[in-house]
RNA sequence: GCCCCCGUAGCUCAGGGGAUAGAGCAGUGGUUUCCUAAACCAUUGGUCGCAGGUUCAAUUCCUGCCGGGGGUACCA
């Protein structure tokens, strides 16, 4: 039984009486809604706007309509697995258990992980451009967000059968460079003893702090970039030294966080690209000089000017998304291109992107060759630290190594202490410590603002990740103590008690609430469908019985143990994969 | 000034026209002759920022205001 079957049936149902009933099934189909209250039924139909057009009270319409449905179904072969109640204005419809259960669990034991997927995308390309964290700084609690969002869409996507690419634009070119070699100049001496990121880090700080008292430096500054970008030897090495040890350092936590990329494409990627897009949006007749820089208007948009190239000729971060849009579309051919990244950016992607929408307005690009409908700025809120919002430059930073390190041995403590002969300790730790960085991360709305707070990452109890991760090692747990396969025909209406009804239900919707997230580009939508479940299954595990006791799922019933183990079965499946589309590892034991 | 986001329980957040507004944490009281208590049950706690409007129905949609955050041409 699902629900389209369920819209199916009520439109049968209406179109046998055409002329008691004012409906048409599509408008029912489309009408129908999910009691908050389960008592109330699987569906529910509300009759009050069909009530007033019939001008009719919603309650007599509805004892009718009840009426006739319940004769229609004593009447009719095939739709005894309904049952219709008027409850004042809504029109509530019942399914019995064992026709939901027979269609959700032999859907979950024939696809297992292929649940919830789909070939929707097939044969398209999605480009996801996320982490982009800045070079020569630690990695921060702040580029958790992009990494862990554009992770997730990743794993999102790939199920819906698009071909997701992952690109880490890497902020490695910039003015900020032009800092990083001066101060390396200056006083690079004094870092020479520390660990390269944070020695390299230092330098940033100190040079914003004597930049305050000495405005020259920003001059130089600007200059070290020009001559970097312009080829200059002495700058280039130090700007590569920089860079490779960035990487390296960056991809310790990427191998930690499970995330992969397929480019590693930053910035400086395109520097070779800079002359061809501005040249080309000359041609076009978008660019004009103001104040010596070069520039796209932006005003009859409602936008501030889009900065292309500086007065000394130097280019900015905008151009080189341009470049990069266009690098991507002629190697991509994407259907889309999602940027994960914060917020506070969104009006340099409105520029870039109606830059792009007027270069193919002045072109005439074809409507099926157009880029700019193609782009969207995925953006998510701010990390604060206690209300303030964290800044590289003054160096009031959280560094993510430091939360995973503290998370990953507190879950090693954890372990000790609850299960102290569990074989892989270390391992396990780490996953439930990077678990919970994660879904701290995930289980909120994207754009709102998170305040950092360590207590909540450090909590391994209520809606967290350990929770789920628990949830699944004591699935597994079960199906370790049944000791033989799950037979492939179960009596599905043993699952009759209101909290096995709640899971199958919860079940069903896994794969709807897949494809609200790529629709929505919102993780958290699976993060919070998984707690529900999770908790609807704990609910089962520890049903009492009339007598007060456990209701065990494994018992001396085999019909009974069948049917419960398949349930059992379908909700780890189901967990599993859904912390997997979070970029989670689900541990079998813990 | 202009643009964007947020305001729901003590705290962190769900719900985004419909039936008594939900979770977790914190508080209180319970559950283990062990299918992993990282769990479960019960209970305390709310003029859904304020004021209008649209509607049979508004916490939800519209407008205004208040409060918080962010952006706003040579940083990214």
């Amino acid at each position: 039984m699902t629900a389209e079957a369920a819209e199916t049936a009520f439109g049968e149902l209406y179109e046998e009486q055409p002329d008691l009933f004012i409906f048409d099934p599509v408008a029912i189909a489309e009408r129908l809604e999910k009691p908050k209250n389960p008592d109330m039924g699987n569906y529910a139909l509300p009759l009050f706007d069909l009530a007033k057009t019939a001008h009719g009270n919603p309650a007599d319409l509805n004892k009718q309509l009840t009426d006739a449905q319940n004769a229609l179904i004593n009447q009719k072969d095939g739709f005894d697995y309904l049952s219709f109640e008027a409850v004042g204005g809504f029109n509530n419809c019942r399914v019995s258990a064992g026709a939901t259960a027979k269609l959700v669990l032999s859907a979950i034991a024939t696809d297992e992980d292929e649940y919830g997927s789909s070939d929707e995308g097939r044969g398209k390309n999605i480009v996801i451009d996320f982490s982009s964290p800045n070079i020569a700084k630690p990695f921060g609690i702040g580029h958790l967000r992009s990494t862990a969002i554009g992770n997730s869409l990743y794993r999102i996507f790939q199920k819906l059968g698009y071909r997701p690419i992952g690109i880490n634009h890497l902020g490695d070119w910039g003015t900020q460079f032009g800092k990083l070699i001066v101060a390396y100049n200056l006083w690079g001496i004094e870092m020479q003893n520390k660990e390269p990121i944070a020695g390299l880090y230092d330098l940033y700080v100190k040079f914003h702090r004597e930049e305050e008292k000495d405005p020259s430096l920003s001059e130089k500054a600007r200059e070290a970039f020009k001559a970097l970008e312009d080829g200059n030897q002495d700058e280039a090495e130090l700007w590569k030294e920089f860079r490779d040890l960035s990487l390296q350092s960056f991809q310790q936590i990427y191998d930690r966080l499970g995330v992969h990329f397929d480019y590693n494409h930053g910035e400086s990627f395109y520097n070779d690209k800079m002359d061809a897009t501005v040249a080309r949006l000359e041609a076009a007749g978008l660019v004009t000089d103001s104040q010596g820089a070069r520039v796209v208007n932006l005003e009859a948009y409602n936008l501030p000017p889009c900065l292309l190239a500086k007065a000394d000729g130097a280019t900015l971060y905008a151009t080189r998304d341009i470049a990069g849009i266009l690098y991507r579309w002629e190697t991509f051919r994407f259907e889309r291109a999602l940027y994960v990244v914060g917020a506070a950016q969104q009006d340099h992607f409105k520029q870039v992107f109606k830059v792009i929408e007027l270069l193919e307005d002045a072109e005439q690009t074809l409507p099926e060759e157009r880029i700019s409908p193609r782009l969207q700025h995925i953006e998510f809120g701010w990390i604060r630290f206690k209300d303030q919002a964290m800044s590289t430059r003054k160096g009031n930073i959280i560094i993510l190594e430091d939360v995973l390190n503290k998370a990953t041995t507190l879950a090693r403590e954890l372990i000790l202490e609850k299960n102290p002969d569990l074989a892989e300790l270390d391992k396990t730790a780490q996953i439930i410590g990077v678990g919970a960085v994660i879904f701290a991360d995930l289980s909120t709305r994207k754009h709102i603002d998170v305040n950092f707070d360590w207590d909540a990452v450090l909590t391994f109890e209520g809606e967290t990740g350990p929770y789920l991760q628990y949830t699944h090692a004591r699935l597994c747990s079960l199906l370790r103590h049944y000791q033989q396969p799950i037979p492939e025909t179960v009596d599905y209406r043993y699952l009759d008690q209101p909290e096995e009804k709640n899971v199958l239900d919860v079940l069903y919707r896994f794969p709807f609430v897949v494809r609200e997230s790529a629709e929505t580009c919102e993780p958290y939508v699976i993060s919070t469908y998984l707690l529900t479940l999770g908790a609807a299954f704990n609910k089962v595990y520890q049903r009492k019985n009339d007598d007060g006791k456990i209701d065990r799922i494994i018992s001396d019933d085999t019909e009974q143990t069948a049917a419960r183990m398949a349930l059992v079965n379908a909700v780890r499946v189901v967990i599993r994969e859904g912390l997997y589309l979070l970029g989670i590892t689900a541990p079998d034991e813990m």
